[in-house]
Parts: structure tokens; C-alpha cells; sequence
DNA sequence: GCTTGACCTGAACCGCACTCCAGCCCGTAG
DNA sequence: CTACGGGCTGGAGTGCGGTTCAGGTCAAGC
């Protein structure tokens, strides 16, 4: 498939797919006529790195991965544990989102207290 | 307190810290002499903005926040709505998180299996 | 053959959130 | 009184992750 395909179906911009590409995310493809044309797998690991993104990963780090998984299955191990880290920054990340969500959570409740108190202050005025 | 302690105690940096005010997230403090004194609590705010921050929060929209704090209880419905917002965020986030951890799981799983089948085939090397 | 829309390149530019710097001033300890 | 550690300003610089642009080329339909 053509590149405008690609961005279509991973939901990356054409501009990041070469991007990408030029930092070496992504495996340079056959060209046909100068345009790249590319595999079908190419979905399926841009879809990995679109999750490796979303758990923080800096390009650099996926950059480090892809490399080491271009260089074969003697890096098995290595690439392991780079996801067995980045396992637990995600789990630490969760942790403190539920902290600050329930630090929200309270100070919601606090401005729900705060306007229950002022429309209070209302209907007494009302009542004058 | 002086801006070191200031720093001191919040984590931030003092370069930050004179940033944050800059562009609107921390009152200008008292000063003495040129320097910047702040009130005890200052930290309390700074740590407020640092979890705000954490949820992923812009500083432009903590700016909104501060702006409509310093205009006093009128705006207390809006400060309210946004920091839901912000919650329905944070709920999202820790989603997707959480989806991404079990996709590293799985992944780091077969990468274990992986591993094994290896070393399956080392011991049969040396068998024979 | 020609038009049209997708694709190409290299390089410049962007927004965010800081961070650093030069050159200055202030106040306190020795 | 002097040295020095901390603080001040305005402005430039940084790192990240793209995005935009000018000036082309390619290929599929008419």
C-alpha cells in the first residue's frame, strides 16, 4: 500500500509516517516509481508503537527497541526487559493518576459543598 | 520564605518558579529588596498546580484556572466544571494505561516463551 | 497527451515547558 | 569593608515531537 493508505489506516499523519521513518521507527519500504510502497505488517508494528507512545516512551527508546529487533533474536532477551520497564513506569504512572484523580474528586466535592452553601446564602436573602 | 526555600520545598526549580509567575500561575509575592518573599502558602497552591500538572494538564489552561481563582467565588461553578473535566480525563487516561500494561504483558510473555524454546534448543545442541 | 491528485525531498519552522546566561544588586559573616 | 552566596532581569537557547513549505515527480483516468 501507499503511504496516504498507511496514515489512513494507523491514524498517524503522512508527515510523522516518513518522520518516522527518518529516525528509524520504521523500516525504509520498496519503492515503486520513488513512492513507498508498503507491507501489510507494517499496520501491525506501527499499531506497537503507537501503544509503546502511549505509555510515555520517548521516540529515542522506541527508536532503541526497533533497532534491537532489527538486529535479531539474540536481542530477545534486552527487549524483554525494556518492556519489563516500561511495564512498571506505566504502573507507577497509574498510581499516581488515581492519586490525583482522587485529589480531584475532593476538590469537586469541596466546590459542590461550597455552591450548596451559597445557594443557601441566596434563599435567605430571598427571604429578607 | 525566599525563593531557594521556595524551590526547596516544592521540587520546582527556581528558574521555574520565576517562569510560573511570569506567566501567570503564581501571584508576584511580596518583595524586599528586590527579592521575592513568599507567603507558607505559596506551597500549597505550587503543589495543587504540580498535581494538575501530573494529570496532564497545560500550563495554559492552569493559567484559566488561576485566573478564575483570583476573580473570587463568582467563578467557583466553572473551576468546578474544569477540574471534572479534567477528571474525565484522568479517568481516560488511566484506561488506556491500563490497556497498554496488559498489551506489555503479553508481550513480555511471549518473549519468555520465546526464551524458553531458545534455551529448549541450546540443551539439544549439547545433547548431541 | 493532459489534467489532477497523491507523493517526493530537504530544510525551515512550530509550540510547549522549561533552562541558561550575562551582568547586575543585596545582605550577612568574618 | 570585603567577599560571597543567593537573588534579580530580560532574552536567548534547548529538547521533543512533530508540521509546513517550496518546488518538484509520478501515475491513473479522460
Amino acid at each position: 500500500m501507499k503511504i496516504g493508505k498507511l496514515s489512513e489506516l494507523t491514524g498517524l499523519s503522512i508527515d510523522t509516517l516518513r518522520y518516522y521513518e527518518k529516525i528509524g521507527l520504521i523500516d525504509p519500504p520498496f519503492r515503486k516509481g520513488g513512492q513507498r510502497l508498503y507491507d501489510p505488517d507494517a499496520v501491525r508494528w506501527i499499531d506497537f508503537l503507537k501503544a509503546l507512545k502511549a505509555t510515555g516512551m520517548s521516540l529515542d527508546d522506541m527508536k532503541r527497541y526497533a533497532l534491537m529487533r532489527a538486529k535479531g533474536n539474540t536481542t530477545s532477551a534486552n527487549r524483554r526487559v525494556m518492556l519489563e520497564n516500561q511495564h512498571a513506569l506505566v504502573l507507577e504512572r497509574i498510581e499516581e493518576l488515581t492519586a490525583c484523580a482522587a485529589l480531584l474528586e475532593y476538590k469537586i466535592a469541596n466546590y459542590h459543598e461550597i455552591e450548596a452553601r451559597h445557594e443557601l446564602d441566596d434563599k435567605k436573602r430571598y427571604l429578607k
